[in-house]
DNA sequence: TTTATAATACTTGTATACAAGTATTCTCGT
DNA sequence: ACGAGAATACTTGTATACAAGTATTATAAA
């Protein structure tokens, strides 16, 4: 077997989980990082004893990550579907499409408390930036647009990206982490990205919030790529542990 | 306690079910319903000895209502969260959302394949009205729906669709048992404007389309109000059976 | 009567046990 | 060598057991 001692998902934001919930972390982050190969079956007592836990949290952890679509549960075994270019597009179909209907709702409505809000988030990129922090970043960028969805109050919406956020989270941290490394210049684009997307809503410019909303998207098409490249750097040094 | 003997769930639709699934079928219909009031919480062990099972299959109940945002899981118990107007408004701004973007991608792709299965459906639907059978109409109903949706083979759009799924279903299942009693004669509304629906599609006209989909809405509005007729009726029942 | 504290009852999350069902493998007769 | 059927190993879903924590209640001291 080779070496998985080391834990993708960060540990700190595991505080006051339960083991249910590291496991579908980690399980999640093994997955999407391709670590974890699509088409593998997992089965239960084999993840049981990997993770030297009982049948329960693991039967919770493979239901959740079902429902996100990132699994198959067959009639024996779960199936890993992993993300193929289909289901990165098929991602941000989805955030495109509740990200402007939020938008829509909040030219409506009062947003100062909420610019605030976004600017003293948007601080706290600048600040995991100059730290080279990459986690601490990529919770940062997830709770930028949640933050934004959160506030037009719609639990059904809020629904929908609750399914997403995980596999959000997980891209994003796995997408960081490489371009901290490789391209780091990156970094003022985004910021300047998600500036352009607080003004848009500052100004309820609608226009601008779809543009701004297209900017980030490409943004996020380029993390996508970087993701793809990471994966194969990470399927690269599984096999050099194999030597 | 009241007589809660009888199910609302339809039993043949859970042939191959787990009592997990039974569970969570029937504590949703108990919930929307209105037979278990907005507020109340409810606690595991109390639903195990009520539904005469073990903790088990509860706790995979509650999980699933709580993604479902019908119920909200706490430290202490799950509060029964239920559907207000906010919500029943909401569910449809969702629905009214994927089905435009479903739409939209119908437009681009071969539809004589779908609007063959839809017509079959809608065939359906007329005998189940022909036969006054109101479960097996709300199936149809439901189907057509989803059939729609399947077509663009969209994995995240589904994902949304089948965290809706189960509490529309609710809703049309109660709704159009109370108008078989009630309302008769406005089926043949309802299958007008599920045929508006499949000439739309093959047509691929999107002003017909965005016409049948709110004519759909507004019709659906209505069930919500039956169902609001419904829910008293029912909680008027239940007081007659404390005399 | 009020307030601290201890006892009790209930809660969640995890582990384990078991039943029923489904693949896989093995063995035996042809 | 090959196919039928038995034996075996694995699967899921449910029940039960247990540990750790949290509310509630009861008791006792001020």
């Amino acid at each position: 077997m080779t070496k998985t001692n080391e834990l993708l998902y960060p540990t700190k934001w595991l505080s006051k989980a339960s083991t249910g919930d590291r496991v579908t972390s980690e399980l999640r982050m093994r997955i999407i990082s391709g670590m974890i190969e699509s088409g593998t079956v997992l089965s239960e007592n084999k993840l049981a004893s990997d993770f030297a836990v009982s049948r329960s949290p693991i039967r919770e952890a493979l239901k959740v990550l079902a429902s996100e679509n990132i699994i198959r549960l067959e009639r024996m075994g779960a199936t890993v579907v992993g993300l193929t270019e289909k289901e990165y597009a098929e991602i941000y179909d989805v955030r495109i499409l509740i990200e402007t209907f939020v938008f829509e709702r909040l030219v409506r409505v009062e947003t100062t408390e909420l610019v605030m809000e976004l600017s003293k988030i948007l601080e706290m990129m600048k600040v995991a930036i100059k730290y080279q922090d990459a986690d601490e970043f990529s919770y940062q960028d997830v709770l930028f647009h949640e933050t934004i969805i959160r506030a037009i109050d719609h639990s059904y919406i809020l629904m929908i990206w609750d399914n997403l956020k995980p596999v959000m989270e997980s891209l994003i941290l796995l997408s960081m982490r490489s371009r901290f490394k490789e391209k780091y210049e990156d970094f003022s684009r985004i910021i300047n990205n998600h500036q352009l997307y607080i003004d848009a809503i500052e100004t309820k410019d609608r226009e601008l919030m779809v543009k701004s909303l297209h900017q980030n998207f490409d943004d996020v098409q380029e993390k996508v790529e970087d993701l793809w490249r990471s994966q194969q750097l990470l399927s690269k040094g599984v096999e050099q542990q194999n030597d």
